[in-house]
RNA sequence: AGCGAGGUAGGGUAGCCUGGAGUGCCCGCCGGGCUCAUAACCCGGAGAUCGGAGGUUCAAAUCCUUCCCUCGCUACCA
């Protein structure tokens, strides 16, 4: 059976989970379902990025400890996790878990091994809120652009990382798809970076400016390793890299990395650089979201318009949520929230197109043709059944391809048709002329699609599907049993799928 | 400044790579039909100089050149 390691990045936790975080599990979940669906054997990790100067530094603020925060706000993300219906097998937490600690050195250590850590002086203007130095001329008039606050002058002795000797070979890896960026235009832009030149970085931070917060530097008690190093080697704790070997040979190497386009470089350069210094084996694709905006603007805490996505699942439910982010927000590009667009979704789509498609095919069913459909053939239907069997395929391949918004859109067609299926033929004339038989091969017909939209739903509304599959007697299942026409139905009680909101 | 992404009916999008009647989707608006269904569903219509200007071509939203505008990134932000 085949294996598919998949990853969502690690949030900080300094924070809130916002929708943005919602969407990149959603994201990492589809994906995942369908290659469940698909019959391989499905691995999802995902966690806190906790070991962060901007935790102890929020910790502060708030009068808790880092631990504290971190507890408080990693349960958070733990609990949209759930609440999102994300599948995940792992969570780790970089400042707890016990064998992250063991992998984020073992694998300095590797990186050491090989020659490539090395100690130097280093020193700029640092922004404590960003965690990061600038330089002169990416200061706004002497402040840092993103808090508007001085920077302060810092000077310290750290390791860095030999970045710079791997730039040939990122640069064919990523060129030649062995690390496959997804989609083409981030892989230009990682070309582009590496091309324009890559230096050292640091990986390393003094004790004293990283509040004793963090992991040790292997042989160095005064310095911490560097957030960065630290979490993205959850992705190998999350299969057991220096604790559970047969695991890790299992489903190392990650299958695909799901991130935001702001770590991109992080995930594309850093990391895979990181690995083969290590002498592990590289990733295979890194699939990369854009951002979420709400009403047309950027979300940030000054505007308010942060967007809690837990409270919106307490209100409209998980499905809606994620039908909304795979639907209306491009996989790979920037897309908006909007509370108003969302209820508009659910009413027109989910309830009067999906949601009604479904009811009115189980309840007439139901309550004119005694909740039972013996094999009838699809007669007319089976060029419609033709039609749809190929957007099937097509969701299929687009799924693979992580087309998530097109894949979701070519389903909800297969329902659009059902419903002119249905009104064309207009059954319920029929079972008034007396024709039965002719009544029950249309529905026959709306039933199986009825059905195949329960499958191919699976991915994006698990729990959906699962509600719409049970009613006729059925579970989700492989994605090939979509093309198979099923021979009979029982329907016992037909139940809404989706309710309208006000 | 460099690099990247965009500019398609009132709004949001797809189409562009691999030119072929402005073609599609989700809303909104107008009219009609149906009554199985959660006043849901179906059909039809109005509405666009496909950012501007040149060019290639029998033919350009699509290819080339150029200009304008918006947004993002430019060493650590999902």
């Amino acid at each position: 059976m085949p294996k598919f390691y998949i990853t969502t990045s690690i949030p900080y936790v300094n924070a809130k989970p916002h929708i943005g975080h919602a969407l990149e599990f959603v994201q990492a979940d589809v994906i995942a379902r369908h290659r469940k669906m698909r019959g391989e054997q499905v691995k999802m990790t995902t966690g806190g990025d906790e070991n962060s100067l901007k935790i102890v530094l929020a910790a502060e603020k708030l009068g808790k400890s880092a631990a504290e925060l971190c507890e408080e706000n990693s349960g958070r993300f733990k609990e949209l996790a759930e609440m999102i219906e994300l599948d995940y097998d792992a969570f780790v937490r970089t400042s707890i878990d016990p064998g992250h600690k063991k992998v984020a050195q073992a694998l300095w250590k590797a990186c050491d091994g090989a020659g490539d850590i090395y100690k130097k002086k280093y020193g700029g203007l640092y922004c404590v809120g960003c965690e990061l130095f600038y330089t002169e001329n990416e200061l706004d008039g002497g402040l840092c652009p993103e808090h508007k606050t001085k920077p302060e002058f810092v000077e310290e002795e750290n390791y860095f990382f030999r970045l710079s000797k791997y730039q040939g070979r990122l640069l064919e890896l990523i060129e030649s798809d062995q690390v496959k960026i997804i989609p083409d235009f981030r892989k230009t832009e990682m070309l582009n970076f590496i091309k324009s030149g890559l230096s050292d970085f640091s990986i390393s931070r003094s004790i004293s400016r990283s509040h004793g917060w963090g992991l040790k530097v292997p042989g160095d008690e005064s310095q911490i390793i560097y957030v960065w190093f630290d979490a993205l080697g959850t992705y190998l704790t999350g299969v057991g890299f220096a604790s559970d070997q047969k695991e890790f040979d299992k489903y190392w190497p990650a299958d695909m990395h799901v991130v935001g386009k702001g770590i991109l470089r992080f995930h594309a350069i850093y990391w895979i650089a990181m690995l083969m210094s290590a002498k592990i084996k590289l990733p295979k694709s890194i699939l990369v979201h854009g951002y979420v905006t709400v009403d047309g603007q950027k979300m940030s805490k000054s505007i308010g318009n942060v967007v809690d996505p837990i409270e919106l699942v307490k209100k409209y439910g998980a499905e809606p949520i994620r039908y909304y982010l795979m639907k209306e927000i491009s996989t790979f590009q920037d897309g908006d929230f909007s509370e108003t667009k969302l209820r508009d979704v659910i009413n027109n789509e989910l309830v009067g197109n999906l949601g009604n498609f479904v009811n009115r095919t189980f309840v007439f069913i139901n309550s004119k043709l005694d909740g039972r459909l013996a094999e009838t053939g699809l007669g007319e239907g089976a060029l419609l059944m033709k039609e749809i069997h190929d957007l099937v395929d097509l969701a299929d391949k687009l799924l693979e391809e992580g087309q998530l918004n097109f894949a979701i859109l070519k389903i909800l067609e297969i329902s659009s048709m059902g419903n002119r299926y249905f009104q064309e033929n207009e059954p319920w004339k029929l079972v008034k002329e007396g024709d039965n038989e002719a009544a029950r091969e249309v529905l026959f017909v709306c039933a199986n699609i009825a059905r195949i939209l329960g499958i191919m739903l699976y991915p994006f509304m698990p729990c959906a599907s699962e509600e719409l599959l049970a009613q006729i007697g059925e579970k989700p299942g492989p994605i090939g049993d979509a093309k198979k026409i099923a021979a009979s139905f029982e329907i016992s009680k037909p139940r809404l799928l989706f309710s309208k909101v006000e």
